[in-house]
RNA sequence: UCCUCAGUAGCUCAGUGGUAGAGCGUCCGACUGUUAAUCGGAUGGUCGCUGGUUCGAGCCCAGCCUGGGGAGCCA
């Protein structure tokens, strides 16, 4: 059916033509002559009024209410009210679904996030949600763009992973095992089950990235991520988004660089063309997400090594619950009062300690023995803490091996990851971004699981 | 998982041992080119659950459940 969106008709609708219209309900005003539909259908925050004459069609306008689906022809006309440019005038009005006042959970008044996430399934009808998915939107095909234009292929690795690797978190499990049925052996043999070992949704698509980079030079994967951590936090999800870039025959410097001028590119993109729910954000949500925004597309990051973080920290004065000294793998404090107070922009953070990060990670040439340190980069941001973090990867064939043993991992378990340094090995690095951290960044808001649709934590995965 | 705060009407909350409350919403009416409309009236409750203390518990105690904030793990 042939209609007209609400933002074209707010923003270039010309006065005078027919239009139709078709959306939701937000608020009805009824008067004795004249009724008011606000009407919107998400392709933009604003709602376009409809004007209804009650002695025409004042029956039509008794059934319409809060939440009801309706469309609406008409003319698109001048607004004799303040607030608005222009609204429809309507020769007809069709209740198309209706929506029962007295039970419709949505009431034309701010509700909390709270209560808005027992109903995810309504909440994107909220000027906030539809605000947030519009911006994650843009978000995402602004992550594709940057991308393309830079060459980068987009590889879709693997979901499901029998590699126990990365160390990076707890991991649900795959199988095709009857768990109903508790008459199990013993000993599960995994070699009945459908991998013939065990298997589990992926953590990371880094180590197939790096096979692919290995060919490809430039690819980025972008898609879901598991983690069964029980994480009860305002920054975690069980699944979620992740964006990893990976590039051969590159160094932290130039991950580093890829990491800036990635965020400024998504952040100016979504200034250009989200500029009123990024208004909103500011007046509704947090009045430093412009100011956000504009340092991360103005101002160049910081950029200082992690023993200087340190040094930083310890004579900043600042009394912090966990003591700082080197070797420290990096608080939550601790990252906000660097991104937050000191440097009050994003700040990377470069060659940390060794035996605080993964065992892939380049090792930098031993300076002092005591302060091992690898090529690992952080990004630190006001308010979300680390929203990146990188590392070259190590390329040398005897010293990974080395590391995998004195973390007691089993080479031999890695043997393709291994020979991507066998044949042809060349210095890569790259970086994981967690796609809702960016969206919560980018918009202010307070909790993680309000800037996914359907979010899934501990005891959660309703709708 | 740990610390902490909270759970009372559809929503947001007040009620600190003695008859269950307000605003908003909803419904009815009035009024009006309205726009968080306004005015009047009405509607609305397993006080999270279980047990305990007490003559008497929304209130005090214990356990549990759920939610928020913080921490850890991490992205």
């Amino acid at each position: 059916m042939a209609h007209t969106r609400v933002g074209d008709l707010l923003k270039t609708g010309e006065i005078g033509t027919a239009v139709t219209l078709q959306g939701w309900v937000r608020t009805k005003r009824e008067g004795k002559g004249v009724g008011f539909l606000e009407v919107n259908d998400g392709s933009c925050l604003a709602s376009i009024q409809v004007v209804v004459v009650q002695e025409s069609l004042g029956g039509a306008l008794k059934q319409v209410n809060t939440g009801a689906a309706v469309q609406v022809l008409g003319t698109l006309v001048a607004s004799q009210g303040k607030g608005q440019r222009v609204e429809v005038q309507a020769q007809t009005l069709t209740l198309v679904g209706a929506a029962d006042a007295e039970t419709y959970p949505l009431q034309k008044k701010r509700h909390s996030f709270e209560f808005l996430r027992e109903i995810a399934h309504l909440r994107p009808r909220t000027n906030s949600f539809g605000a947030v998915f519009r911006v994650r939107n843009t978000c995402a095909m602004a992550v594709h763009q940057f991308f393309q234009e830079r060459g980068f292929l987009w590889v879709h690795t693997p979901m499901i992973t029998v590699s126990d690797c990365e160390g990076a978190g707890e991991r649900f499990q795959v199988t095709a095992f009857d768990l109903t049925q508790p008459a199990l052996p013993p000993k599960l043999d995994f070699t009945e089950d459908f991998f013939g070992r065990p298997a589990y949704l992926t953590v990371s698509g880094q180590l197939e990235a790096e096979i692919m980079a290995m060919a490809l030079t430039n690819v980025y994967t972008f898609g879901p991520t598991f983690r069964a951590e029980n994480s009860n936090t305002s920054r975690h999800l069980a699944e979620f988004w992740m964006v990893e870039p990976e590039m051969a025959f590159c160094d932290l410097e130039g991950d580093a660089d890829l990491a800036e001028a990635f965020l400024k590119h998504i952040f100016r993109t979504v200034l250009e063309q989200c500029p009123e729910d990024m208004a909103f954000f500011q007046e509704r949500i947090s009045d430093r997400v412009l100011d956000n925004a504009h340092k991360i597309i103005d101002e160049p990051f910081a950029r200082i090594s992690y023993t200087e973080a340190i040094a930083l920290l310890e004579h900043s004065g600042h009394a912090f619950e966990f003591p700082v000294h080197w070797g420290i793998d990096l608080q939550s404090e601790h990252e906000r009062y660097l991104a937050e107070v000191h440097f009050q922009r994003p700040v990377v953070v470069m060659d940390y300690p060794a035996n605080i990060k993964a065992f892939y990670m380049r090792l930098n040439d031993q300076v002092d023995p005591q302060r091992q340190t690898v090529r690992a980069m952080d990004v630190l941001v006001p308010g979300i803490g680390e929203l990146i973090g990188g590392s070259q990867r190590e390329e040398r064939l005897e010293v990974l091996e080395q590391r995998m043993r004195s973390v007691g991992l089993n080479p031999e378990d890695y043997w393709w990851y291994l020979d991507l340094r066998r044949f042809g090995s060349v210095p890569h690095a790259g970086f994981g971004l967690g796609f809702e951290r960016l969206v919560q960044f980018m918009t202010g808001m307070g909790n993680i699981r309000d800037v996914i649709p359907f979010p899934r934590y501990p005891q959660n995965a309703e709708f």
